[in-house]
RNA sequence: GCCUCGGUGGCGGAACUGGUAGACGCGCUGGAUUCAAAAUCCAGUUCUUUCGAGAGUGUGGGUUCGAUUCCCACCCGAGGUACCA
């Protein structure tokens, strides 16, 4: 019988999805193991051979543990809303949710045939909404709490009212927008309805407000911080500016703090905590009020270096800045105004492409220096950011390179504060030794000391504050799209009011057109049937809006990463009804052991849903502040892209070798006319391409050479290998172990299907130990002594490897096994059975087969894991290399049991018989038990 | 610029806490088998070499009996981030 692949891994595909063998149960007397993946976006492109690898490596870590004799929940889903399919639905008229059921029809077809254990009992998607009425839900949530900053966690908006109705908000201390009046007790209760909303909507987790966004003309949509990129849209790379817009935020900023701090227990790679602490970007400083002459404002700046206070010589705005109109002296109107709408109209991109010409305007108006009183002019700026801080610097040239840019173009006064530093050229910003100068009673202190002390000095004159800003922006939270959750709000005029847990889920309505209206209301505003009745508590025609109970219902989506922000609990309890999760199976999953997925998603999704899993943590509904205490992020693996070398403004392709001095153009080919020889097949290429059917190719040696380089895996680079031909030609088996072999997991690495020829002889000489031409090999006798020690040490290293993740060496121990028991002709059922268990993780398909063939019934599955016999690894002799000042000189034999004198007596002995050291006496005598000995001359 | 990770044969990579560098696989070379091929098996394969040996893990230093591994400086690559005050 031969290795047939095709056969069985459609019999075992079968086997499993009609015996339902990876269902998990939600009650176990077994301890518990959540294994998750990142759920795919199922595009229209389908999969290539990179997509699987976190998938196959979370699958080896599921199997595995359920031979560890763990309760394994390994689900798997879709992130379903998205642009794509709303895009598609744009140019086609087809409704996205067709498209998307026909991709996410794709996917499942695709990622059966590489034998993964998911419990698809639980498959979640996004767009359903059975799904987002749960997202909806949670939103829901976050509109009725508020971020309490003494009890340090979110807390039900209810209390919040209490504690209004009793105290009013002078002692509330909370998270909440900027312009909140102070109120007492008597005033709150005198409000009307409307303006208790408006003042609670500045307390919510999620709010409306007013904001600066980004704006992205092209895609007719807001983009958060993490959707841009390098000033563009990530999808799509649009120009994106800044827009004034009245949306939904989330008050992410509220746990800044937290979710920094929580960074330190969790088991993610170094890496992707530093990029998520940078994105949060705390630092430490004060808050220094400036009064400004003439005018009744204060002046706020946030600077981490107050120590250098009597340094300041002017004062910069943002120009997007709510102080330049009020200031700003009659003089400089016109100038000012130019300015400033000069840099409005400017995009991101622009903005960022000349960072280094200085532009800025006078204002005309002065701030007063808190301690010497002095004036001090307020400029405007491009350089400060209206997003950072309060979008106001103070100056200090001496002491930052860009204020000391600016006054030397604007030729403003530079003060230098440092003892015997000169800032002629360059400002100082080192924040070493350096004592300071001119500085009143700063003179003579460093930076450390400096700082402490203008904190005090600042708080006992009223005018400042020691204080902490964070860099992470509140996250927007609107999008003018279709194909997303709809927010559950509808408003009273403009008071937004919150559906009802039980009304939901509020389902996505028909529309006729998926592009925004003409007037610019969000596609949304398309629909006939979207007003809300608050008598009948249902949706109606937009018609009756006029009626006194009917009320328009907000018009934006929710963005992509809504329904990513929470799945990991949804899949705990996929099909509840009633609750998000039901608490008995929370209480049983609790979290994920183990999450895998790519370090692309570290500012988006991976930030979001800590901040949601904490919000719902705080108020009860989640059962541990982390949702995933270990994170592995896998690489990508790489295209092999293939190229051919026009000749300039030519037909002709010159084969590699023949390029020399010729200038010539490479051009990719699909790697799939190539063959592992880099050769390319001339008949295929001209049937590929139009462009090559009357091109002419110059050969060596009669071959057309391609080139070669590694880049992404993309469509547009014809470098995209499909997992489906490699299935059809070697099997999923070989597909999965192939890739584990690539590499480290967590690390890119190119693909190259030459290879995995290797890895399929493996497959096929462990197949022949148990059949050899038709025979069946496998017999009972005893297994010799050196096939046990073989069996036992791939145990060991195994089992090892796969708890560091170590997956690539795993492929080459179980080669090496193979390998020494073909030599040794070991056919012994006693060394077999053991290993299919050991190799099912990696070789599902294979292992089930063979231990059917073996003569069991039930799945391998569970079967348990073999464990070693280290007296079976381990020799009571051992070869140990001696060396002398580290050159191995010549090898003895002991036994494992000695000690370390007796060791040293007995290489002694040996050493004086071998006569190998010239009459020289050994200094010292190293010995490193099982290791090495080595002799100092 | 700053932060993080990495740099080992022709290639992917191994060497886990310092202990015989290059496991395993690809490729290549030679051989067996075959009418031939495929498949399979065996041997060799870091470089240099006067065949004694010598050099060798990005470069230069250091610690150590001993360094791919630890320390310092630098070079190169990848990812993140950026007028962040």
């Amino acid at each position: 019988m031969n290795y047939d692949f095709l056969k069985i891994e459609k019999k075992w595909q079968d086997f499993w999805a009609t015996h339902k063998t990876f269902k998990a149960d939600n009650q176990s007397d077994q301890p518990k193991y959540y294994v998750l993946d990142m759920f795919p976006y199922p595009s229209g492109a389908g999969l290539h051979v990179g997509h699987p690898l976190g998938y196959i490596a979370s699958d080896i870590i599921a199997r595995f543990k359920r031979h560890s004799g763990f309760n394994v929940l390994h689900p798997q889903g879709y992130d379903s809303f998205g642009l794509p399919a709303e895009q598609y639905a744009i140019q086609t008229g087809q409704h996205p949710s067709k498209t998307t059921t026909t991709n996410i029809n794709r996917y499942r077809q695709q990622l059966d045939r590489m034998g993964f254990s998911f419990d698809w009992d639980r498959e979640v998607r996004t767009s359903e909404p059975n799904y987002y009425r749960w997202t909806q839900w949670i939103f829901l949530k976050l509109f009725d709490s508020y971020y309490d900053i003494q009890a340090d966690k979110a807390v039900p908006v209810s209390e919040l009212i209490l504690r209004f109705e009793k105290e009013g908000n002078t002692n509330v201390k909370a998270h909440s927008d900027k312009d909140t009046p102070v109120f007492e007790a008597q005033e709150w209760k005198a409000f009307d309805h409307d303006q208790q909303q408006k003042i609670l909507l500045n307390y919510r987790l999620t709010y409306l407000s007013e904001t600066q966004v980004n704006w992205c003309p092209s895609l007719g949509t807001v983009l958060a911080n993490d959707e841009i990129v390098n000033g563009v849209s990530e999808r799509g790379g649009h120009a994106v500016t800044k827009k004034k817009m009245r949306q939904w935020s989330m008050r992410i900023g509220a746990y800044a703090n937290r979710l920094l701090l929580g960074l330190d227990a969790l088991d993610w790679s170094d890496a992707l905590k530093e990029m998520q602490r940078n994105w949060i970007g705390k630092s430490l400083g004060a808050s220094i009020y400036f009064e400004v002459e003439n005018h009744p404002e204060k002046l706020e700046v946030f600077t981490t270096r107050p120590d250098t206070i009597f340094g300041v010589t002017y004062m910069t705005l943002a120009p997007e800045h709510e102080l330049v109109k009020k200031i700003t002296s009659p003089e400089q109107q016109k100038v000012v105004a130019d300015y400033t709408a000069r840099v409005a109209q400017k995009s991101d991109r622009e903005r960022q492409a000349d960072v280094k010409s200085i532009s800025g305007v006078f204002t005309g108006a002065y701030a007063l220096h808190p301690f010497t009183g002095a004036s001090l002019p307020i400029w405007i700026g491009e350089y400060v950011l209206a997003g950072y801080g309060t979008g106001a610097v103070m100056a200090v040239p001496s002491g930052d390179q860009r204020d000391f840019d600016f006054a030397t173009h604007f030729d403003l006064p530079i003060v230098n504060i440092f003892h015997g530093v000169d800032v002629s050229e360059a400002a100082f910003s080192e924040k070493g030794n350096v004592k300071l100068t001119h500085s009143d009673f700063l003179n003579g202190l460093d930076h450390k000391q400096a700082i402490d002390r203008v904190i005090v000095e600042l708080e006992t004159k009223n005018c400042g504050k020691g204080a902490v800003n964070f860099r992470l922006r509140d996250a927007i939270f609107s999008r003018q799209r279709y194909w997303g959750e709809p927010i559950p709000i509808y408003f009273k005029g403009e008071t937004p009011m919150p559906l009802q847990e039980h009304h939901l889920p509020l389902e996505l309505p028909e529309v006729e057109k998926y592009l925004p209206t003409e007037d610019g209301n969000p596609p949304l505003g398309n629909a006939k049937i979207w007003a809300w009745d608050e008598a009948g508590q249902e949706v109606v025609s937009v018609d009756r809006i006029n009626h006194k109970t009917v009320f328009p219902l907000e018009l934006n989506t929710m963005p992509g990463w809504a329904g990513s922000s929470w799945y990991f609990n949804r899949y705990i309890d996929a099909h509840n009804e009633k609750q998000w999760v039901g608490p008995k199976a929370l209480d049983y999953w609790k979290d994920v052991d183990f999450y895998i997925g790519g370090s692309e998603h570290a500012t988006g999704h991976l930030l979001y849903s800590r901040f949601w899993q904490k919000v719902l943590f705080d108020l009860g509904y989640a059962s541990t502040a982390e949702y995933a205490k270990k994170l592995v992020n896998q690489g990508m693996i790489l295209g092999n892209s293939a190229f051919v070398y026009r000749k300039k403004g030519t037909q002709t392709f010159l084969s590699k070798g023949l390029i020399g001095e010729n200038q010539v153009e490479p051009i990719h080919v699909d790697v799939g006319l190539v063959n592992t020889q880099d050769e390319l097949d001339l008949e295929a290429v001209k049937n590929w391409q139009k462009d090559f059917q009357h091109a002419e190719f110059v050969l060596e040696n009669g071959k057309y050479i391609v080139g070669r380089e590694v880049e992404k895996m993309s469509k547009s680079k014809y470098n995209v290998v499909n997992p489906d031909e490699i299935c059809d030609t070697y099997g999923a088996d070989t597909l999965r172990m192939y890739e584990m072999f690539l590499g480290p997991i967590e690390q890119d690495k190119p693909w190259n299907t030459a290879g995995i020829s290797g890895v399929h002889n493996f497959l096929k000489k462990f197949w022949r130990l148990f059949y050899q031409q038709d025979q069946w090999m496998v017999n009972e006798a005893p297994a010799s002594a050196e096939s046990l020690k073989v069996l036992h040490q791939t145990i060991k290293k195994i089992v090892d490897d796969i708890e560091r993740l170590s997956f690539n060496t795993c492929v080459s121990t179980f080669m090496i096994c193979i390998n020494e028991l073909t030599a040794l002709k070991c056919s012994n059922k006693e060394v077999l059975e053991p290993l299919l268990v050991l190799l099912s993780p990696f070789a599902p398909h294979f292992c089930e087969e063979l231990w059917q063939q073996l003569g069991h019934t039930d799945s391998i599955e569970f079967e348990p894991l073999p464990t070693f016999d280290l007296g079976k690894v381990e020799e009571t002799t051992k070869e140990y290399p001696v060396s002398f000042n580290g050159k191995m000189r010549f090898t003895i034999k002991l036994s494992l049991d000695m000690g370390v004198e007796e060791i040293k007596e007995a290489v002694m002995k040996e050493q004086k018989t071998q006569d190998q050291i010239d009459g020289a006496t050994p200094k010292k005598i190293i010995v490193v038990p099982g290791k090495i000995i080595n002799i100092v001359i």
